[in-house]
DNA sequence: CAATATAAATGAGCCTAAATCATTATTAAT
DNA sequence: ATTAATAATGATTTAGGCTCATTTATATTG
């Protein structure tokens, strides 16, 4: 049997060590940045000399990467969930709207830190994948949408995708910086759009407008009794 | 009279330098990017000592800022020149849409410099006045657009705005990794979608009850809008 | 046109922080 | 217990941003 003192196997005790040096990286490049951030203090954090850093990464981008990239992951598995919960596939796209948009704005920072790895990222960097895994979310409920006949669009889906996490990744910015703006406001218009111009059943022009009209003074209710 | 081999007063000589280090820096920063750009590289392509470019920027961020900056000043400008040889509001969206999407496509590492510039500025960081500059060319557009009735939306201008541009800065990066996609299809998408979604006349069958219910709903958003 | 004052430019050297590597400590195998 | 293999260390090297004492250029003045 193991000695209990022992804190485990040699191979459990580098993974907990690459953990501890990663959630420490994390903390201390949303505290400071990029080139605000060092090494050494990341090593301090994680209780580790600073050449250890290097064993488990090359070199200070590739722990960014690793950074960015266990968000990105985290990001698909909250995504998977909250957009599990709903059947109807315009309640999955709000679902993933809102969740999305709320956790860009939490964190914000790694949003630029993404810009800077894809940076000098090709088309196959392997720094893509989590996100490309993260955006194929939002990929497969617009497919099943167009499978079962809810949502029609002549567009290319990439272009569809774009709108959608342009959208939000805009706002997200937005909203970091005017602290008093509603997150409600953009998921409300994206997916009010997304029903307008893809819902299948918004063909029906007269109805769609009074419905339209009706969506629209209630989000003017909303804002009068929210000042 | 001035000698000819004298090239310029002390200022012009100043100025004259100071182009050259922009023109530099950009130069380095778009070849390797903000920490591959080398400060001993850009004083030697613009022909001075590395002390010589302190003297016109505090440090390294302030030169990428300024390079960013007239990055963003050129593109208002060519903004305003295209939107104005057009006259219906959105034909005036449609020629900003492409314009500012070919742009970004052309010099798509700017964007990324942006979005670092932007970490560490606040509300009011000088940093980000040309960028305020460059997004009201849309607004004014869009405003107009409100005025004369041919657009229509409950929702705030910055809602719309952040759904214009995260959605062509979405579609420059997809656009700048996979080059056999086509821009048209995002403008076109794009401007059909305002169209559709904001076009006042976009629903023509009417009712005469329902325009007035929409005449005072105009009056109604603009005056919350306005605030 | 000196002579002088002021402003601009220079680049050797300083300093910080990333990355390396010879050495030491730890674990696994026999 | 001995040895081999692997992991960890931190002093040292290296690189590049930035400074500042000095030099050079321009403007001013009598």
């Amino acid at each position: 049997m193991n000695d209990i003192v022992k804190l485990g196997t040699r191979r459990q005790k580098m993974e907990a060590k690459e953990r501890a040096i990663l959630q420490a990286a994390r903390n201390e490049l949303s505290q400071h940045g990029f080139e605000g951030a060092k090494m050494s203090a990341i090593a301090r954090a994680a209780e580790v000399a600073e050449g250890t850093v290097y064993l488990y990464y090359r070199n200070k981008r590739e722990l960014l990467d690793a950074v960015v990239s266990e968000f990105w992951q985290t990001l698909t598995t909250g995504a998977r969930i909250v957009t599990g919960q709903h059947e109807k596939t315009l309640d999955k796209l709000r679902a993933l709207a809102e969740f999305h948009l709320k956790e860009l704005v939490k964190d914000f920072d790694f949003v630029g830190f993404t810009v800077r790895t894809r940076e000098t990222g090709t088309l196959d960097s392997p720094s893509l994948t989590p996100i490309r895994a993260y955006v194929a979310v939002f990929d497969e409920i617009f497919r099943q949408g167009q499978d079962r006949g809810t949502l029609v669009t002549a567009s290319p889906l990439w272009v569809v995708r774009d709108l959608f996490y342009g959208t939000l990744e805009y706002a997200s910015r937005t909203l970091h910086l005017h602290h008093e703006r509603r997150h409600e406001d953009v998921v409300d218009h994206l997916i009010e759009l997304i029903t307008r111009c893809y819902g299948a059943n918004s063909s029906q022009a007269e109805v769609g407008t009074l419905e339209a009209i009706e969506q629209r003074l209630q989000s003017i209710e909303r804002q009068l009794t929210n000042q």
